[in-house]
DNA sequence: CGACACCTTGACCAACGTCAAATCCGGTGG
DNA sequence: CCACCGGATTTGACGTTGGTCAAGGTGTCG
């Protein structure tokens, strides 16, 4: 099937659905897994694939949401802004992951492709009302949002009470676990994202940040092999400095 | 129906539920809203009535989560600790407010009363059944779970980029918001928690606060009528300062 | 009325931010 | 292949916000 391309927010295009669930590579570990075969059938009726380029806005904070995604390759950077232009991210995105939970009509956040992204997309409307048909469905998506509700918790106490030391070796190791829980490459850790990303993500500046990051360094805990990589060199260290993070 | 008092969860007082939920004076703003009749009734089955002195633990983070529980009446504090002590106030709990969302078997924060507090209490995993069964209480646990997670990013926020003044503007504003929905007095806001929970929500120092509190009182924002009160006294002045969080 | 916990205030300090410059690195074009 | 460009990152010097330490005030409850 040729795709057809469409606008839809901001411009990311979309196809119809080229790819099936059955094929799906992040099928088990998506909110699409444990689905009866007749569910996932509704379920991909719905879904249309999408992409962005690396740098393209996915959503925007403020806008009517009318589509939830499914990371399917890629990383994805989510962040609010103050007026003024100051800059929280909230989270980072992987393949797997579920984007765009907004119980009211708007997106709470802007969500931004840090590498080229392909997604799967849901429209809204029809997987609400698929819901009230699919429990195992709202039963993931309870999981789903549980799981970020304990990180967006785990982020608060790093934001509110440790130091720059303690935040960036939360970090590694907060990315160190994820690659291995998505059997992605553990050492070095992968950094899709920017120092500045990263500042604002741990609360934080670039320059701090790189201070820190150089402070790891010379201690060897860690060496910068090439750029966009971090290798771990002393785990038990990092952990010690995380505080349990 | 006397009563029986039975030890759970660190002494807290349990007893068989004594009240109805035809009665229960939350029932509108909890999670058990919009259920039917026949739901209802199996919910209320399963549930038994608790309570707990000010500053008496509800419940431990790492402990095993047997019980979830609504807050009836009174005003509790959610927190973790790093293994030095630092504390980091997660949330406050009103009536009508759920509280011990784990999707792990442990939870993962400790809540406190803040004042005596009534507490209407689920065992987890007679809730996790019954869930199978009633979509309309899964679903409403999926939007109370998605609203805690919008609260948790724009605290985020907060912690991650705000000054301190806007972060004692933002609090006020907050805890009047919440007042208001939940029909109670917005002005003067109530607190019935210390300068140093206040501190440690907002990841910042008593001392901070208090300061912070003085400035806003000295320029005419707010006024300390008494202890446990803020009384709003310029609430667009407010709003400015709390740059829209 | 006195003890105690909580809150406020003051003086000083340090972690991190700000501003500025140097360096690194990948991409581009000759 | 190599010089150059521009953004990202690192490093340095210095400033500021909010933390620390300490003292004093205030309300509450016995």
């Amino acid at each position: 099937m040729a795709p057809v391309k469409l606008a839809f927010s901001q411009g990311v295009p979309q196809t119809k659905a080229s790819a099936h669930c059955d094929s799906c590579e992040i099928r088990e570990i998506s909110v699409c897994r444990s689905m009866a075969a007749e569910e996932l059938a509704r379920l991909q009726a719905i879904i249309t694939s999408g992409q962005a380029e690396a740098g393209q806005a996915i959503i925007h904070e403020g806008d009517s949401a009318e589509n939830l995604f499914n990371v399917v390759s890629g990383a994805v950077k989510l962040y609010k802004l103050l007026p003024d232009g100051r800059r929280q991210v909230t989270g980072f995105l992987f393949p797997g992951d579920f984007l765009g939970i907004a119980l009211n009509e708007t997106y709470v956040y802007t969500a931004e492709a840090l590498t080229p992204v392909r997604l799967c997309r849901f429209p809204r409307r029809r997987l609400e009302s698929l819901l009230k048909d699919i429990p195992a469905l709202e039963h993931q998506l309870l999981n789903e949002v549980a799981t970020e509700l304990v990180a967006a918790q785990d982020q608060m106490l790093l934001l509110g009470r440790k130091t720059a030391r303690e935040r960036v070796a939360s970090f590694l190791l907060m990315l160190a676990k994820r690659a291995e829980r998505h059997g992605r490459q553990v050492n070095p850790v992968e950094l899709p994202m920017s120092r500045a990303d990263i500042a604002d993500y741990l609360g934080l500046t670039t320059e701090t940040v790189s201070r820190t990051v150089t402070q790891l360094r010379q201690s060897n805990t860690i060496s910068t092999a090439s750029r966009g990589e971090i290798e771990i060199l002393d785990l038990a260290a990092l952990a010690d400095l995380s505080e349990c993070g």
